[in-house]
RNA sequence: GGGCCCGUAGCUCAGCGGCAGAGCAGGGGACUUUUAAUCCUCGUGUCGUGGGUUCGAAUCCCACCGGGCCCUCCA
């Protein structure tokens, strides 16, 4: 399977508008960044193959608040059915709407995770500049063959009186509670019902109105249409709740062709992300918070789960208490060093030099410069971070074989945050370690006579009161000789007797870290055998 | 009721008409000082089930079973 973005941007022709839009409902979770991620990445394949493009994203601004929990209360009854685009903004940071302030924070999001469109437009704009005026027009001169579609395509049966258009009521100012019953060629009649929706309740209100320059708005499936001819857009991605078989897409290109008569722009059918084997939630017990992953996992390492995969293949992602976010690091190391020409074990992905590419967050990078950085793995550093005193910069310069240079330390300070993070929240009991002071750990139990020795026998030779990793890690090599120990063994028995387990970090370096009152103690006490607290 | 995705090694997945593969985990080994590092080594698994097409099927077609999701108001 070559790379998906690259396979298409070779089946394309000229220049290129890639566009997608979304409601600014005030909701971003993790899993509705693939969209974003996959329109960037199919931008990036169409520039890297010569087409000139353009890459939109819309803000769905005048769509209706729809979103109860969303409000505070005293809004709810005053909001609830306006353009999201009318709402006062409810947090007092200086946005000039409701909307203006949610889209802020996906475009916050979208620039965090190196997705930069050419340029946001809002809707409300274009409606109030008049853009939308032909397109509102025709819908309505064509009201009967829309209606015609929505039967045919969708099965949905509205009466006669119906016609495409959403009126803003002059006296109660809802979008979602009107509905438009004529048109004239020049002014629509329309009703601001008080029971035409569930979740908003319209004034009563009745009137004629003309219906261009922002005073009204498509619905949904027209706007969408719309909005490719306005644009010109060529491709546009959609996530499998719009893509179902006679749904939002389906409708929309119907329309297209039927009403606005242009070919609808090529499809990229998307699945979703699960956590856990379950669709993302943020509030059931059960998956995982969505915004805690952000935290977690860096922007490179998200777009590369996001892109990796076909679009079309649901993405099971289950970072609770397993491997899953080391395994992710891990990979794009694995990317990196074979994209830097370094020999790597096992089988590459095909177009794995795309992938990586794409992953990166800055698309002007160098790719051979950011494929040859040094980059710790994150399981290391997970480690690294548990044992106190340990200077993690120098240990990982020694492990490269030379400092590190501006870059890398950003690298390393980001995996160090993201490494903490994970141990607090997601990272596997196994990942985990801690020094059990209260007492001998019951596992000590398993140690041979040898063993004890062996740990009696290091607590009168502990080393100076100042002394640094290197000679503790002396001292226990020169115990374990002295008692015919392998230093497998040696060591296996130091960890048993401080972790309760039978591995753990550098062995001197973790003694020497420790109080050297207590590290006797608990050494006497483990070869003893006792149990009670050292 | 309609639609989509998945079912291949313990886990995550690649392969999508030509001898079943990787990573991780796990087993074994090496290493008198990086001991959760590094290096070497180990993979027969009803490719969900049953049919069909084919010289040849994990791969294409049909049906079924299982897991998950989406839509059937609006966006």
């Amino acid at each position: 399977m070559a790379e998906w973005a690259d396979e298409l941007a070779a089946r394309v022709t000229g220049p290129q508008v890639v566009n997608d839009s979304k409601t600014p409902s005030g909701t971003v979770h993790v899993g509705s960044l693939r969209g974003p991620v996959i329109l960037d990445v199919i931008c990036r394949a169409l520039r890297a193959a010569g087409h000139e493009t353009t890459f939109l994203y819309g803000v769905d601004d005048l769509d209706p608040m729809d979103a109860q929990a969303l409000l505070t209360p005293d809004a709810v009854e005053r909001s609830m059915g306006m353009p999201l685009a009318h709402i006062p903004d409810q947090a007092d940071d200086g946005h000039a709407s409701y909307a203006r302030h949610h889209a802020q924070t996906f475009i916050d999001t979208f620039a965090h995770l190196g997705i930069q469109p050419d340029r946001y437009y809002w809707m409300s704009d274009h409606y109030a500049a008049g853009d939308m005026d032909p397109y509102i027009r025709r819908a309505l001169d064509r009201a009967a063959t829309v209606r015609e579609i929505y039967r045919r395509v969708a099965n949905v049966n509205h009466p006669e009186a119906w016609h495409p258009l959403g009126v803003i009521c002059e006296s109660c100012g809802r979008i979602g509670t009107t509905i438009v019953t004529g048109w004239d060629g020049e002014r629509v009649h329309y009703e601001c019902r008080p029971d035409l929706v569930t979740w908003a309740r319209g004034c009563g209100h009745a009137g004629w109105v003309s219906p261009f320059g922002g005073r009204a708005k498509l619905p949904w499936n027209l706007e969408w249409a719309a909005q490719w001819s306005l644009f010109g857009v060529t491709i546009e991605p959609c996530g499998k709740d719009l893509a179902t078989a006679g749904g939002s897409r389906d409708r929309a290109d119907a329309i297209s062709r039927e009403v606005y008569e242009r070919e609808p722009p090529i499809r990229v059918d998307y699945e979703f992300l699960n956590v856990g084997g379950r669709k993302m939630s943020t509030s059931k017990g059960h998956g995982t918070p969505a915004h805690k992953i952000v935290e977690i996992v860096p922007s490179e390492q998200l777009r590369l789960l996001f892109l990796r995969p076909r679009p079309n293949h649901a993405i099971e992602f289950d970072p609770d208490g397993s491997d899953a976010i080391p395994r992710l690091f891990d990979e794009f190391d694995r990317l990196a060093a074979a994209s830097a020409g370094k020999s790597v074990r096992g089988e590459l992905p095909p177009g794995y030099r795309s992938i990586f590419r794409y992953s990166l967050l800055d698309p002007a990078a160098d790719v051979e410069a950011e494929a040859a950085r040094f980059r710790p793995a994150f399981s290391h550093l997970a480690l690294l971070v548990q044992i106190p005193g340990v200077d993690i910069e120098a240990h990982v310069a020694a492990e490269k074989g030379s400092s590190l240079d501006v870059a890398e330390e950003a690298i390393l300070a980001e995996r160090l945050a993201a490494a903490r993070a994970w141990l607090e929240t997601y990272a596997p009991a196994t990942a985990r370690m801690e020094v059990r002071r209260d007492a001998v750990p019951p596992e000590a139990a398993a140690l041979t006579a040898t063993q004890r020795a062996f740990l009696a026998h290091l607590a009168e030779e502990v080393p100076g009161a100042d002394a640094a990793g290197e000679a503790w890690q002396a001292a226990i090599f020169a115990a374990a000789a002295a008692g015919g120990l392998p230093a497998g063994e040696a060591f296996r028995a130091l960890y048993l007797a401080f972790l309760g387990r039978s591995s753990g970090p550098r062995a001197g370096w973790l003694l020497a870290s420790l109080e050297r009152g207590f590290v006797v103690e608990r050494l006497r006490g483990a070869a003893s055998g006792a149990t009670i607290p050292a």
